[in-house]
DNA sequence: CGACGCCCTATTTTT
DNA sequence: TAGGGCGTCG
């Protein structure tokens, strides 16, 4: 035996790799080892004489599969390209490309990304003369994730939009519409969305009986990660694989289930053994990651619910360091202590050990912009995608339109491009296309020579049918001198993304690949160029997921923002808010910050609104963490019990003293103003301005001349 | 018809 | 804050 397993891992790993035959559920705590057994397991298998080939690695995303199977390549000394590994959206792509002959789809089918189908929304709104004018009609995007969301649950979409957009309620019949209008679209085009990708499988698998057998058949062993954010199909999806005497392997935490909102089922697990009878399950409950310290905190997290959940994590790493929680004054000034945390904290670790979490995208802009003014280099997750750039859609239309021609958004992107045309123009032209109308188009490209350079370069790339990188660098040719004017303020950064993304492109041999793998997988999960670097994490929790590091600060946990106001419809939705400050707070190896700013500013009225603090805080005995406050100088001091004089986190001196743009250390709280009278400092916005409280007047923001300070 | 600028409104999480 | 609707000008 190459490999000595026993002494590898611990008892509960080891029974784990070894039961290779039957149904075997996988109870795996954070931290607790969980992608050290599948890799120890594919290992064993392999070993055991399996053929890599006949391995199916479900994982939630692709880079959690290549980082597998690369782990267990190197632990054989052999490669692991041969396991079918990726998540469920890839690989029930590669299936349905192969049996497309079967399911009516001429010539293959493109996968929608999210922006393109908002685009189908825009274009069934604008045919059923759907809102126009309204300002209040939800947005496309909204629109689309009602249906998406529809689907993925397997129900109504008029009992959603009862259960979920209750505000919604006057647009329900055209929101129908559009439905109804948007699934015609997808069958005109012959696209499908992500959601079809996975129905379209399952209705294959049924109604194709041989190729179920076949497909069932080449896969022998089969292992899907994450169960616990599975949905209904993806669920009977791997019933349908596994067979009845299926070898499969599920691994997942009822306690980190946070995609319910996806239609991810928690039943799924918790069922998983009634329907493959015979289930082994074994749990992992000891944790490796994170110091004891705040494990005891995460697991009083959970003891707060009424739920009650599998397993309980303990760790054997010490530590005397306790969780912080910290109490800004603000969410503007929450920014600024962060940062100073960030720089104390990158004595100790390296910058990419260091994460910032939060629940929503645009929490993080007021850091995002304290980041930048301090030169400190950041990376963020789950904020807009790369793909979702102007530019890189710009060139991706061009791609998209060699390999289908009659990609109607793709054709609009590609030739509005083109100064003097517009919609209009663009879909004369399109509709000139498709019927074979001759004349318009000569009469078009007489007018306006560009356009024949662009249908040139169209026609000329669909005759050699190249290879994605040999396809972007001839549309780079037409497109690059382009991006100086259509964005003066950033194009040398758009033309380094384009070269990133021709980056990306090199390995693929084939066009439809390479675009259904950008839009099936996070391009900055699939790009490696600046992981190297060494910057700052910024990430949403949910792209955290499977993540760890060394520090990880919290922010903006506050009621409204965390647990989202979107989520208090329901003991369910609160329910998984509270799973959601799990996931968070187990990412931490050594150190976790948990920032509650006291007041939320409010840009409607200029004011700072009082915040509640997330309530899931208050189950925490105060024993298990240490609590700072800002001042109003903007210091930060230790409070309660056991903090007396010297805080270890933020001692003595202001942390924000020793940033060069801010001192806020020698910034009096008070001043006097001629008008307002007397007021507070509530923060200082430049040197030059402050924002001041008055009484009786609000907030003001007031240029330093105009105010007399007053001592601290 | 297209380009541009103004104003209103509604703000979650992702494959 | 930005995406989109609408008005204005070229």
């Amino acid at each position: 035996m190459l490999i000595d397993y026993e002494k590898e891992l611990n008892p509960a790993q080891y029974e784990a790799v070894l039961t290779t035959e039957g149904p075997l559920l996988v109870i795996a705590g954070a931290g607790s080892g969980k992608t050290r057994t599948i890799v120890y397991r594919l290992a064993y298998l392999v070993e055991q004489g399996i053929p890599p080939a006949s391995i199916l690695l479900l994982t939630f995303t692709r880079k959690a599969s290549q980082e597998m199977l690369g782990r267990a390549g190197e632990l054989l000394g052999m490669g692991m390209n041969a396991v079918r590994g990726g998540t469920f959206h890839s690989f029930a792509f590669f299936l349905l490309r192969k049996y497309a002959h079967l399911l009516g789809y001429e010539n293959g089918f493109t996968v929608l990304d999210r922006s393109d189908a908002e685009g189908l929304i825009k274009q069934a709104k604008e045919e059923l003369d759907i809102a126009k004018g309204d300002r209040s009609f939800p947005k496309k995007s909204t629109v689309i994730s009602l249906l998406s969301q529809a689907r993925n649950k397997e129900m109504d979409l008029g009992d959603i939009l009862r259960q979920d957009a209750g505000h919604l309620d006057g647009y329900r019949e055209d929101i129908l519409r559009l439905e109804k209008r948007y699934k015609e679209l997808k069958t005109q085009y012959q696209v499908v969305d992500y959601d079809d990708l996975l129905f379209v499988l399952e209705k294959l698998l049924i109604s194709h009986p041989e190729v179920l057998e076949q497909e069932r058949a080449a896969y022998q062993y089969i292992m899907v990660d994450e169960y616990q954010d599975t949905n209904r199909v993806q669920a009977r999806l791997v019933k349908l694989f596994a067979g009845n005497t299926g070898n499969v392997m599920a691994v997942g935490d009822d306690a980190q289930s946070i995609y319910a909102f996806r239609g991810a089922n928690i039943q799924n697990i918790l069922d998983f053994p009634d329907v493959f009878p015979g289930t082994r399950v074994i749990k992992l409950e000891q944790n490796y990651r994170s110091v004891q310290p705040i494990l005891s905190l995460t697991n009083a997290i959970l003891a707060g619910s009424q739920q009650k959940y599998t397993k309980k994590l303990f760790s054997q790493k010490e530590s005397t360091r306790l969780p912080e929680v910290v109490k800004p004054l603000s969410d503007s000034t929450e920014a600024r202590l962060v940062v100073a945390k960030i720089l104390e904290l990158e004595k100790e670790f390296p910058l990419h050990e260091i994460a910032v979490l939060f629940r929503a995208g645009y929490h993080s802009y007021a850091l995002e912009v304290e980041l930048n003014k301090m030169g400190i280099k950041f990376q963020k997750y789950g904020g807009i995608k790369f793909s979702d750039a102007a530019h890189i859609k710009d060139a991706l239309a061009f791609i998209k339109l060699v390999a289908n021609p009659l990609d109607l958004p793709a054709f609009r992107r590609a030739f509005s491009g083109i100064k003097g045309v517009g919609p209009k123009t663009c879909e004369r032209l399109f509709h000139a296309l498709g019927a074979g109308d001759r004349d318009t188009i000569d009469k078009a490209c007489r007018k306006n020579a560009a356009i024949r350079t662009v249908m040139d370069l169209l026609d000329s790339l669909r005759e050699s049918s190249p290879t994605p990188l040999s396809a972007l660098e001839a549309v780079y040719e037409y497109y690059k001198p382009l991006v100086e004017h259509r964005f003066p303020d950033d194009y040398p950064r758009r033309i380094s993304g384009l070269d990133e993304l021709a980056q990306i492109a090199s390995p693929y041999k084939d066009i439809e690949t390479f675009l259904a793998d950008l839009t099936l997988e996070n391009p900055d999960q699939l790009g490696s160029s600046n992981m190297s670097q060494d910057q700052l994490i910024l990430s949403t929790v949910h792209s955290a997921k499977g993540l760890e590091w060394s520090a990880v600060i919290l922010i903006n946990l506050v009621e409204e923002r965390f647990p989202s106001r979107h989520a208090m419809n329901s003991a369910e939705e609160f329910e998984e808010e509270r799973r959601l400050l799990y996931v968070a707070c187990t990412r931490a190896r050594e150190y976790l910050g948990l920032f509650v700013p006291s007041a939320l500013y409010n840009r409607y009225y200029q004011s700072n609104d009082p915040a509640m603090p997330c309530p899931f805080l208050q189950d925490i005995p105060s024993h298990l963490f240490t609590e700072f406050k800002e001042t109003y100088g903007g210091r930060t001091v230790g409070v309660g019990a056991g903090q007396k004089t010297s805080a270890p986190a933020f001692s003595g001196t202001s942390p924000l003293s020793s940033s060069p743009s801010v001192s806020s250390a020698t910034t009096p709280t008070t001043c006097r103003h001629k008008i307002f009278g007397q007021g507070k400092i509530v923060e200082r916005i430049d040197p030059d301005k402050y924002k001041i409280n008055f009484p009786g007047f609000g907030l003001k923001v007031i240029v330093r001349d105009y105010v007399e300070l007053l001592d601290e």
